[in-house]
DNA sequence: TCAAAAGTGTTTGGCCTACACCCATGG
DNA sequence: CCATGGGTGTAGGCCAAACACTTTTGA
């Protein structure tokens, strides 16, 4: 690093790309926005943008989780950072380097465009590709990491609101996987990991109309989940 | 990005930093490089450089790594990401955000001093800090994520040489964790564990001198660790 | 013949799966 | 009173922790 000249190379551009995340009507969805020029003109693309000169990258991506999703409050979000995307070509123009981070939102409101006035909306994750760039490797890859995550953290609360039902909190886990698992056993599992909900006292709510009003929960202390809620072994093989 | 002017900001430097890990003498060793200028002058630091104009961060990884390891081929090394650094005070002389990554080796040749003739050397882990910039956290997130993967995942093999035997397995384990471990239930959870090892039909070699010699393994073609390979719940509270 | 390291066997308990069953509510 | 979703109970099995024991080598 000695002796580097900063102005020797061709710069390199570093953004954030946001992978946010959302169960809607029962399906995990994306937030994406049209792309309004080429190169991908008229092709939807994950909200992203260049770091400011004095902030981190994980500002960065807040800051730009606040501008696409038009949240006022975006503090408590569950935001983290994913893996670094820098194949040379893979944006035609220059050479960009971006840090990929993937966002948890419990309701999802329509988003208002981002600041660059660019179409914004949510879609369902199967139906989301072709995206420009390497979006799509990177929607992937953030689709994965939080399948893994749901198995050994906590972060399935992230997709709920405030105060959840188990039954929603098994949702999460059964939309992301897209498997089904058996309610009596999730809900001991869940209850006997310590911290990793809390109850309401006395708060219930009716979910489908019909049935019995479930008990409410919050999201507990507890990040880590030991011994960890292990997806069933697929059918086929893997 | 549209209308990014490519100049406008003062640019950012990409680098890749490693934390290089082995197990030397029973210990967990890091490579590092004594830094001759200012800043942090005398002090250690992990191996790294900048990307090249025309190179990706994974494959700039790969040539630093073989350049500080002096190694002909290292074409067979496990190389993984590690996370992005991007603090704007990470480096007092400009804007550097690096894309870290994690090396694991079998055996621990003597690095050669790297391309810059610096001084280069194995540290055991514990006795490594401080470290030059934020090298101390990245060290630390690099062990981390070690221990983490070695539970879900069969990199253990990666700090073996080609042909092991089952306690050299196990002492991967022991080391990275700190812990120790029952051999007996070691060996059954490895060998039921489908292409995790594959043995060496007749081979055998003697570890301590004495003992009856250890049958060879070599690693399979399985990744993943299913189910996992969990690591004791500590004593204390976490 | 002993120490050291590899490898096998066995018991036990816990957790997890699977499924049967009861409860509360709206139509 | 039936459909729907929430919640409890339980029998069986698999897995893994714990530890006793055998085997093979060098000294």
């Amino acid at each position: 690093m000695e002796g580097y000249d900063k102005y020797a190379f061709e710069p390199f551009a570093v953004t954030v790309d946001l992978a946010v995340l959302t169960i809607r009507e029962g399906r995990l969805q994306v937030l994406l926005i049209e792309r309004g020029q080429e190169p991908y003109a008229g092709r939807w693309a994950l909200p992203g943008g260049f770091l400011l000169p004095h902030e981190s990258a994980g500002t960065a991506a807040r800051r730009e989780l606040a501008e696409e999703t038009g949240l006022a409050d975006v503090s408590g979000l569950h935001l983290e950072q994913l893996r670094t995307y820098s194949e040379p070509d893979r944006d035609p123009r220059m050479r960009v380097v971006s840090v990929a981070y993937t966002a948890l939102l419990p309701d999802a409101p329509e988003p208002r465009g981002g600041g660059d006035a660019a179409r914004a909306r949510w879609l369902p994750y199967d139906e989301a590709g072709p995206l420009a760039f390497d979006h799509d490797r990177i929607l992937a890859d953030a689709h994965d990491r939080i399948g893994a995550k749901l198995e050994y953290t906590c972060i399935a609360t992230a997709f709920c609101p405030p105060e959840f039902t188990l039954g929603e909190l098994q949702q999460v886990y059964e939309t992301v996987w897209g498997t089904a698992l058996d309610r009596p056993n999730f809900r001991r599992k869940v209850l006997a990991t310590d911290g990793f909900v809390a109850a309401v006292p006395g708060a219930a709510r009716l979910t489908g109309g019909r049935g019995k009003p479930a008990a409410l929960y919050r999201a507990g202390p507890a990040t880590g989940l030991h011994p960890p809620l292990l997806r069933p072994p697929r059918e086929g093989r893997p």
